[in-house]
DNA sequence: ATATTTTATCGTAATATTGCAATATTAAAA
DNA sequence: TTTTAATATTGCAATATTACGATAAAATAT
Protein backbone atom coordinates (compact mmCIF):
# COMPACT_ATOMS: atom_id res chain seq x y z
CA UNK A 1 0.00 0.00 0.00
CA UNK A 2 1.06 3.70 0.25
CA UNK A 3 0.83 3.86 -4.02
CA UNK A 4 -1.15 5.58 -5.83
CA UNK A 5 -4.32 3.16 -7.23
CA UNK A 6 -4.26 4.84 -10.94
CA UNK A 7 -6.09 2.08 -12.46
CA UNK A 8 -9.29 3.36 -10.78
CA UNK A 9 -8.97 6.71 -12.66
CA UNK A 10 -9.81 7.92 -15.83
CA UNK A 11 -6.89 8.92 -18.64
CA UNK A 12 -7.74 12.51 -18.29
CA UNK A 13 -8.04 12.63 -14.50
CA UNK A 14 -4.62 10.77 -14.21
CA UNK A 15 -3.26 13.87 -16.97
CA UNK A 16 -4.48 16.75 -14.83
CA UNK A 17 -3.09 15.11 -11.64
CA UNK A 18 0.26 14.29 -13.37
CA UNK A 19 0.48 17.81 -14.78
CA UNK A 20 -0.18 19.72 -11.19
CA UNK A 21 2.23 17.40 -9.84
CA UNK A 22 5.18 19.05 -11.41
CA UNK A 23 3.65 22.28 -10.56
CA UNK A 24 3.22 20.99 -6.81
CA UNK A 25 6.79 22.43 -5.58
CA UNK A 26 7.72 25.91 -5.49
CA UNK A 27 11.42 24.85 -6.52
CA UNK A 28 9.47 24.44 -10.30
CA UNK A 29 7.17 26.92 -10.41
CA UNK A 30 10.33 29.71 -9.54
CA UNK A 31 12.36 27.54 -12.31
CA UNK A 32 9.21 28.44 -14.39
CA UNK A 33 8.89 31.93 -13.93
CA UNK A 34 12.62 32.21 -14.36
CA UNK A 35 12.67 30.98 -17.59
CA UNK A 36 9.00 32.96 -18.74
CA UNK A 37 11.36 35.81 -17.93
CA UNK A 38 13.83 35.10 -20.12
CA UNK A 39 13.71 37.13 -23.93
CA UNK A 40 16.22 34.31 -25.07
CA UNK A 41 16.81 30.46 -23.81
CA UNK A 42 18.62 30.25 -20.66
CA UNK A 43 21.79 28.20 -19.33
CA UNK A 44 22.09 27.83 -15.94
CA UNK A 45 22.11 30.48 -13.31
CA UNK A 46 19.18 28.49 -12.25
CA UNK A 47 21.59 27.27 -9.37
CA UNK A 48 22.44 30.65 -8.18
CA UNK A 49 18.88 32.05 -9.16
CA UNK A 50 16.92 29.36 -7.04
CA UNK A 51 19.26 28.80 -4.16
CA UNK A 52 19.19 24.65 -4.71
CA UNK A 53 21.98 22.60 -4.92
CA UNK A 54 23.13 21.74 -8.59
CA UNK A 55 21.78 18.19 -8.47
CA UNK A 56 18.73 18.84 -6.91
CA UNK A 57 17.99 21.78 -9.50
CA UNK A 58 19.03 18.90 -12.56
CA UNK A 59 16.34 16.70 -10.76
CA UNK A 60 13.88 19.50 -10.87
CA UNK A 61 14.32 20.18 -14.52
CA UNK A 62 13.97 16.52 -14.94
CA UNK A 63 10.35 16.38 -13.77
CA UNK A 64 9.40 19.94 -15.69
CA UNK A 65 10.98 17.95 -18.95
CA UNK A 66 9.35 14.28 -18.23
CA UNK A 67 5.89 15.90 -19.17
CA UNK A 68 7.38 17.56 -22.50
CA UNK A 69 6.93 21.35 -20.87
CA UNK A 70 10.82 22.20 -21.89
CA UNK A 71 12.30 22.01 -25.60
CA UNK A 72 15.86 22.92 -26.60
CA UNK A 73 19.46 21.35 -26.59
CA UNK A 74 20.29 19.03 -23.67
CA UNK A 75 23.55 18.34 -24.57
CA UNK A 76 26.98 19.58 -23.20
CA UNK A 77 27.93 22.64 -22.44
CA UNK A 78 25.47 25.01 -24.55
CA UNK A 79 22.22 24.08 -23.32
CA UNK A 80 19.06 25.41 -23.68
CA UNK A 81 16.05 25.18 -22.03
CA UNK A 82 12.80 26.84 -23.59
CA UNK A 83 9.08 26.51 -22.39
CA UNK A 84 7.48 24.48 -25.08
CA UNK A 85 4.76 26.60 -25.83
CA UNK A 86 2.98 23.84 -27.48
CA UNK A 87 2.92 22.00 -24.36
CA UNK A 88 2.31 24.89 -22.28
CA UNK A 89 -0.98 25.86 -24.22
CA UNK A 90 -2.28 22.42 -23.99
CA UNK A 91 -1.74 22.06 -19.97
CA UNK A 92 -3.36 25.83 -19.63
CA UNK A 93 -6.73 24.33 -21.70
CA UNK A 94 -6.59 21.24 -19.43
CA UNK A 95 -6.83 23.21 -16.21
CA UNK A 96 -8.61 26.08 -18.04
CA UNK A 97 -11.47 23.60 -18.72
CA UNK A 98 -11.28 21.71 -15.43
CA UNK A 99 -11.56 24.91 -13.50
CA UNK A 100 -14.60 25.74 -16.35
CA UNK A 101 -16.41 22.41 -15.80
CA UNK A 102 -17.78 23.06 -12.66
CA UNK A 103 -21.24 23.32 -11.57
CA UNK A 104 -21.95 26.75 -9.88
CA UNK A 105 -25.02 26.08 -8.46
CA UNK A 106 -23.92 24.04 -5.30
CA UNK A 107 -25.13 25.23 -1.78
CA UNK B 1 16.70 16.94 4.28
CA UNK B 2 13.65 15.42 1.98
CA UNK B 3 12.13 18.51 3.03
CA UNK B 4 10.73 21.71 0.95
CA UNK B 5 12.35 24.71 1.44
CA UNK B 6 9.81 26.77 0.81
CA UNK B 7 11.29 29.67 2.58
CA UNK B 8 13.85 30.29 -0.15
CA UNK B 9 10.85 30.73 -2.56
CA UNK B 10 8.15 33.68 -2.69
CA UNK B 11 4.69 33.53 -1.63
CA UNK B 12 3.04 33.36 -4.26
CA UNK B 13 4.98 30.44 -5.75
CA UNK B 14 4.12 28.53 -2.58
CA UNK B 15 0.62 29.46 -3.03
CA UNK B 16 0.71 28.11 -6.40
CA UNK B 17 2.41 24.98 -5.37
CA UNK B 18 0.29 24.43 -2.46
CA UNK B 19 -2.97 24.71 -4.46
CA UNK B 20 -1.09 22.17 -7.45
CA UNK B 21 -0.22 19.97 -4.62
CA UNK B 22 -3.92 19.38 -3.59
CA UNK B 23 -4.87 18.85 -7.45
CA UNK B 24 -1.87 16.46 -7.92
CA UNK B 25 -3.85 13.26 -7.23
CA UNK B 26 -6.57 11.53 -9.47
CA UNK B 27 -8.76 10.65 -6.45
CA UNK B 28 -8.95 14.66 -5.39
CA UNK B 29 -9.49 15.44 -9.29
CA UNK B 30 -12.41 12.65 -9.23
CA UNK B 31 -13.75 13.87 -5.96
CA UNK B 32 -14.13 17.45 -7.52
CA UNK B 33 -15.36 16.07 -10.87
CA UNK B 34 -18.10 14.39 -8.29
CA UNK B 35 -18.88 17.43 -6.77
CA UNK B 36 -19.43 19.46 -9.50
CA UNK B 37 -21.52 17.28 -11.35
CA UNK B 38 -23.97 17.32 -8.52
CA UNK B 39 -26.78 19.99 -8.62
CA UNK B 40 -27.11 19.87 -4.74
CA UNK B 41 -24.61 18.98 -2.63
CA UNK B 42 -23.27 15.81 -1.89
CA UNK B 43 -23.18 12.92 0.97
CA UNK B 44 -22.01 10.71 0.51
CA UNK B 45 -21.34 8.33 -2.61
CA UNK B 46 -17.76 9.17 -2.86
CA UNK B 47 -16.56 5.66 -1.19
CA UNK B 48 -18.81 3.98 -3.42
CA UNK B 49 -18.10 6.50 -6.53
CA UNK B 50 -14.26 6.44 -6.13
CA UNK B 51 -13.42 3.29 -5.19
CA UNK B 52 -11.40 3.65 -2.11
CA UNK B 53 -11.81 2.73 1.32
CA UNK B 54 -13.87 5.64 3.55
CA UNK B 55 -10.65 6.50 5.75
CA UNK B 56 -8.92 7.27 2.31
CA UNK B 57 -11.72 9.21 0.97
CA UNK B 58 -11.64 11.33 4.25
CA UNK B 59 -8.24 11.93 3.90
CA UNK B 60 -8.61 13.27 0.58
CA UNK B 61 -11.31 15.30 1.23
CA UNK B 62 -9.63 16.99 4.35
CA UNK B 63 -6.79 17.76 2.00
CA UNK B 64 -9.12 19.87 -0.32
CA UNK B 65 -10.74 21.18 2.39
CA UNK B 66 -7.70 22.46 4.17
CA UNK B 67 -7.30 24.81 1.18
CA UNK B 68 -10.36 26.35 1.78
CA UNK B 69 -12.15 24.84 -1.70
CA UNK B 70 -15.14 22.90 0.44
CA UNK B 71 -18.00 24.64 2.20
CA UNK B 72 -20.85 23.49 3.82
CA UNK B 73 -21.57 21.13 6.80
CA UNK B 74 -19.58 19.03 8.08
CA UNK B 75 -21.03 17.62 10.89
CA UNK B 76 -22.76 14.58 11.63
CA UNK B 77 -24.78 12.42 9.47
CA UNK B 78 -26.27 15.09 6.97
CA UNK B 79 -23.54 16.44 6.06
CA UNK B 80 -22.59 18.50 2.45
CA UNK B 81 -19.70 18.95 0.93
CA UNK B 82 -19.96 21.89 -1.56
CA UNK B 83 -17.29 23.76 -3.65
CA UNK B 84 -16.21 27.19 -2.60
CA UNK B 85 -17.31 28.74 -5.34
CA UNK B 86 -15.47 32.10 -4.10
CA UNK B 87 -11.82 29.87 -3.63
CA UNK B 88 -12.09 27.99 -6.50
CA UNK B 89 -12.45 31.33 -9.20
CA UNK B 90 -9.46 32.79 -6.60
CA UNK B 91 -7.43 29.36 -7.63
CA UNK B 92 -8.57 29.50 -11.09
CA UNK B 93 -7.46 33.26 -11.85
CA UNK B 94 -4.24 31.77 -9.68
CA UNK B 95 -3.75 29.33 -12.51
CA UNK B 96 -4.72 31.48 -15.50
CA UNK B 97 -2.10 34.16 -14.40
CA UNK B 98 0.83 31.74 -14.24
CA UNK B 99 0.22 30.33 -17.28
CA UNK B 100 -0.61 33.51 -18.78
CA UNK B 101 2.59 35.47 -17.24
CA UNK B 102 4.89 33.22 -19.96
CA UNK B 103 7.03 35.02 -22.32
CA UNK B 104 6.06 33.62 -25.63
CA UNK B 105 9.15 34.55 -27.59
CA UNK B 106 11.45 31.88 -26.61
CA UNK B 107 13.51 29.87 -28.85
C1' DA C 1 -31.71 4.48 25.67
C1' DT C 2 -29.96 1.73 22.07
C1' DA C 3 -29.05 0.68 17.50
C1' DT C 4 -27.63 2.38 13.06
C1' DT C 5 -25.32 5.20 9.87
C1' DT C 6 -21.83 8.32 8.67
C1' DT C 7 -17.53 10.50 9.11
C1' DA C 8 -13.08 11.20 11.56
C1' DT C 9 -8.95 9.66 13.70
C1' DC C 10 -5.17 6.50 14.88
C1' DG C 11 -1.71 3.41 13.82
C1' DT C 12 0.96 1.32 10.56
C1' DA C 13 3.03 -0.17 6.15
C1' DA C 14 4.46 0.85 1.53
C1' DT C 15 5.98 4.05 -1.60
C1' DA C 16 7.22 8.75 -3.30
C1' DT C 17 9.48 13.10 -2.90
C1' DT C 18 13.05 16.24 -1.65
C1' DG C 19 17.71 17.41 -1.06
C1' DC C 20 22.61 17.07 -1.34
C1' DA C 21 27.52 15.17 -1.41
C1' DA C 22 30.22 12.56 -4.33
C1' DT C 23 31.11 11.26 -8.69
C1' DA C 24 30.48 10.60 -13.64
C1' DT C 25 29.69 12.45 -18.07
C1' DT C 26 29.91 15.73 -21.72
C1' DA C 27 31.57 19.25 -24.61
C1' DA C 28 33.99 23.32 -25.30
C1' DA C 29 38.54 25.83 -24.36
C1' DA C 30 43.24 26.15 -23.78
C1' DT D 1 45.37 16.26 -25.23
C1' DT D 2 44.45 18.12 -20.97
C1' DT D 3 41.85 21.47 -18.40
C1' DT D 4 37.74 23.53 -17.38
C1' DA D 5 32.89 24.32 -16.98
C1' DA D 6 28.26 22.57 -17.07
C1' DT D 7 25.02 19.05 -16.39
C1' DA D 8 23.62 14.26 -15.12
C1' DT D 9 23.64 10.27 -12.22
C1' DT D 10 24.20 7.63 -8.00
C1' DG D 11 23.53 6.78 -3.32
C1' DC D 12 21.65 7.91 0.72
C1' DA D 13 18.99 10.24 4.52
C1' DA D 14 14.93 12.72 5.91
C1' DT D 15 10.34 13.61 5.25
C1' DA D 16 5.77 13.36 2.89
C1' DT D 17 2.11 10.91 0.74
C1' DT D 18 -1.03 7.20 -0.01
C1' DA D 19 -3.80 3.58 1.61
C1' DC D 20 -6.42 0.88 4.77
C1' DG D 21 -7.96 -1.82 9.04
C1' DA D 22 -9.45 -0.85 13.47
C1' DT D 23 -11.68 2.10 16.23
C1' DA D 24 -13.74 6.38 17.92
C1' DA D 25 -17.05 10.01 17.60
C1' DA D 26 -21.37 12.17 16.27
C1' DA D 27 -25.94 12.44 14.94
C1' DT D 28 -30.15 10.41 13.45
C1' DA D 29 -33.51 6.60 13.72
C1' DT D 30 -35.78 3.06 16.18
Amino acid sequence: MGVTKTHIFNTSQNELANAAKVLAHPARIAILDYISRQENCICNDLVDVIGLAQPTISQHLNAIKKIGLLKGTFEGKNLCYCINREKWLELQQLFHSFFSNINQNCC
